[in-house]
DNA sequence: TGATAATTCAAACAAACGTTTGAAATAGGC
DNA sequence: GCCTATTTCAAACGTTTGTTTGAATTATCA
């Protein structure tokens, strides 16, 4: 029981967070849950804020790292396929949820941020984010020559929707979400693939391909 | 100036919900900024769950009307391809934006609410987005016979999560948002058909392989 | 006009919130 | 063993929250 106090915060935080979002979780939940003292968050992280930054900085930190390696590692072969960017990208995040209950609350908690950050916690997320986006942007566009950046841009926008509403569990009433996916992220994994990369792949709308057919 | 504090109410209510999230507003920032006494939430709606709730109905019953509507007139033709469906969808919430202001701050609460509802507005929206997504999903299957139910179930989803993500306004770092959306629905419009009638139209993947336990 | 209903208002309520404090308990090095 | 630094703890802090109250004001209509 050495820092163990810390890792519990951490853990209950990413779970309460993710399940109830963050105004609506206090940190008498979080701690009462961790079995930790009240006063524990901010000895151990300053206060409410940090605490949330510190339970993404855990995760993006690796996450973000393993999708630039595998980004990195393909462009050493051979020409570059849109499934192979996306997989790419996807897989690593998709993995955090087949490892288990701690890394699945983790992608609901991401797929929330994207939408309900407030502007300070955006902030952190657009420096965590940046660098790994720009370099599939760029990767992208070496792919998809034919697109302008613009619509480039936005097509890599939608694909972040998708994901990022596939990740918070979004829940509708045709889908029994959890019960599908639940180990099952292999063919969540090529639904998406297949879903996404036709949709990069797509002709480009602007009026610089007349020739396409 | 007989109802106009209630509208007032619900206009504010609608902007800063979809600015800031439903537990981060205040009742005093509503109405304050409503120029209407504190009291007035209560003695109007009841609750702030049910000002929520009254924010949402005033629009949702007539943007889903208005779907179902050109999904019908549609049917009244002959073959329909996925375009149209998508454009009778889409189409009518995406007017609301080119409508001004306030429309425009209800698809962000909207987009917004897909994800971070609560358990109680999430049945709410429920009931109102069921019979709607019900329609969609039996026409895109006679348009798609190809593909199993639950695989045409799953590629609706992400369509759901392309328009909420858009429609939240989620900022990317490579996307300055606010300037290119403005003002520029048409070809917003343009962009989200294309991407998402060549993701719903693609072929079908192959059977699963057997269930994991 | 006068009675009645609808609406607004200032004030207060209890509860919950994030944060701070200072003392008690524990751990590690010598 | 003692000394020191780290960690835990109960208690309280001042705000802010949604909600309630009862009187004052305004509108409605015979």
């Amino acid at each position: 029981m050495e820092d163990d106090t810390r890792q519990r915060l951490l853990d209950t935080a990413e779970a309460l967070f993710a399940e109830h979002g963050f105004a609506e979780t206090s940190l008498r939940a979080i701690t009462t849950q961790a079995r930790a003292n009240l006063a524990a968050v901010h000895y151990h992280f300053g206060s409410k804020d940090e605490l949330l930054r510190a339970v993404f900085a855990r995760r993006l930190k690796v996450l973000n790292e393993e999708r630039l390696a595998r980004l990195a590692a393909l462009e050493t072969g051979g020409p570059v396929t849109v499934e192979a960017v996306l997989t790419a990208f996807i897989e690593p995040s998709l993995r955090l949820r087949r490892a288990g209950g701690q890394g699945e609350r983790f992608t609901r908690l991401l797929g929330r941020a994207q939408i309900e950050a407030s502007a300070g916690l955006r902030d952190f997320l657009r420096d965590q984010y940046a660098p790994v986006l720009e370099r599939f942007q760029q990767t992208l566009g070496r792919t998809l020559p034919q697109l302008q950046p613009e619509e480039l841009r936005w097509r890599l926008y939608f694909t972040l929707g998708v994901l990022s509403f596939t990740y918070a569990g979004a829940r509708l009433p045709q889908i029994p979400f959890a019960a599908r996916v639940a180990g099952d992220e292999e063919w969540l994994l090529r639904q998406l693939i297949q879903f996404l990369a036709v949709g990069l792949r797509a002709p480009p709308l602007e009026e610089r391909a007349e020739e396409t057919a």
